[in-house]
DNA sequence: AAGGCTTATAGTCAATTTGACCATCAAGTT
DNA sequence: AACTTGATGGTCAAATTGACTATAAGCCTT
């Protein structure tokens, strides 16, 4: 197969940084300091280079921005319409993390003037096909979190059974019945309790766990399946 | 932000196209005419063009291949090792097929001198990163057959129940109890059952069915999420 | 035409899981 | 010491599942 070289101009990543907090899910934005854009949030993205593969280029953006290094990430896919991108045509890939509150600090990167995080409920409208790339990521992380456990991610290291929940309530848009949850998430032995208890609490402190991926991964070669 | 243009030198499109026979899941490779690969048997694909959106490209190479419309089609993402393919960098958007048995007869499209189905177990070596594309590809039909109703797309578009269940048991790989699996499937409603019955077997004729798009989105938006 | 094959389809039953609750417990607060 | 708040533990009927058994419809042979 012959190649018709150059027959995009660019190629970036897009990043759908999701976070938790106070009940609801944020989302990070940055507010562009120059080009067309100017002035406006949008979500943080960036080029890749030659000598790197797609994957690193997502690593060192979201690493530039966040100042994390171990991130839950994962590929979205090509958002590639003719007209997304003014003037040229520019094909992104969107990439999908959850961040953990303790790694709620950020840095102001390259040409972003200033980043933030958003409500889901309250992000601003945003430029090129940016709302169509959240969209399209909250529906994968709506479904995702009931399959597979990946919502602690989005929690501290060590968590309690209720603050899990509340992620789940988030993401889904449900409320849940505690005692089911906590009956259902246990009987699963994904989660290893650790000796501590919660701190700083006006009531009976709950229990602190963190989740067991060794147990996740032997569960998951003989077949089983996370389902809530 | 301002775009390095033309990092990489071309973005191509490949395909995993899937079939049933037999109780087996096929593939549709062809062999590759000219180039570094010629002789081959690879991923159909192509390029994408200037005025085309990536998702429109997907469909107008599917339908190059097999002169078939409406085939289940979806993005697997896309695969971005910077030396995935010789001498440039092409990065490549990984495009997932289910094709139904009717539309099994296929044009010999483009560059290919030839293209035939394989046997999943007998796909040959494949050259670039078509083995690791494929493999992400099974991995993602083992999963989604199990949390959304797209196995029907293997089928034609009045199958029986076993026929069903033979997809199932083959893209699973596990052996199915045949009355709790009718048993489940129909509770769901989400197969219409055709006044027809199976023709030309030396048996008892099995009813025919069809999949019921209708009730499935009603059902969805009530809540509803397939399980298998 | 009768009996035998083969696969479809129906039904049974115990074990498990779910959903909707109520009850008790362990702190901190007044 | 009583009260409040949320954690944790149980109960129970209903629904679902898994492992089977039973019956029904056809063709195929003799």
């Amino acid at each position: 197969m012959n190649s018709p070289d150059n027959i995009i101009d660019a190629l970036s990543i897009d990043c759908l940084i999701f976070g938790f907090k106070k009940g609801e899910l944020d989302i990070l934005l940055v507010q562009h300091g120059e080009g067309i854009s100017k002035g406006k949030w949008a979500l943080p993205g960036g080029w890749i280079r030659y000598n790197e593969s797609v994957s690193d280029a997502a690593v060192r953006l979201l690493h530039d921005l966040t100042g994390v290094e171990n991130i839950y990430m994962e590929q979205l896919g090509v958002f590639g319409d003719v007209d997304r991108y003014p003037q040229k045509r520019v094909i992104t890939i969107g990439y999908f993390a959850l961040v953990k509150p303790e790694n709620y600090k950020l840095h102001a990167g390259f040409t972003a003037s200033d980043a933030r995080w958003f409500k889901l409920s309250e992000v601003p409208k945003m430029p090129y096909d940016h709302t169509q790339i959240l969209d399209s990521g909250v529906k994968h992380l709506k479904h995702k979190v009931r399959h597979e456990p990946i919502g602690f991610n989005l929690l501290p290291r060590k968590f309690t059974l209720h603050q899990l929940q509340e992620v789940y309530e988030a993401v889904l848009g449900t409320k849940l019945d505690k005692p089911n949850f906590r009956r259902k998430l246990m009987k699963m032995n994904l989660l290893a309790p650790s000796k501590e208890k919660q701190k700083d609490v006006s009531h009976r402190a709950a229990s602190l766990y963190k989740f067991d991926k060794r147990t996740y991964d032997k569960l998951k070669e003989k077949g089983f399946t996370f389902e809530l």
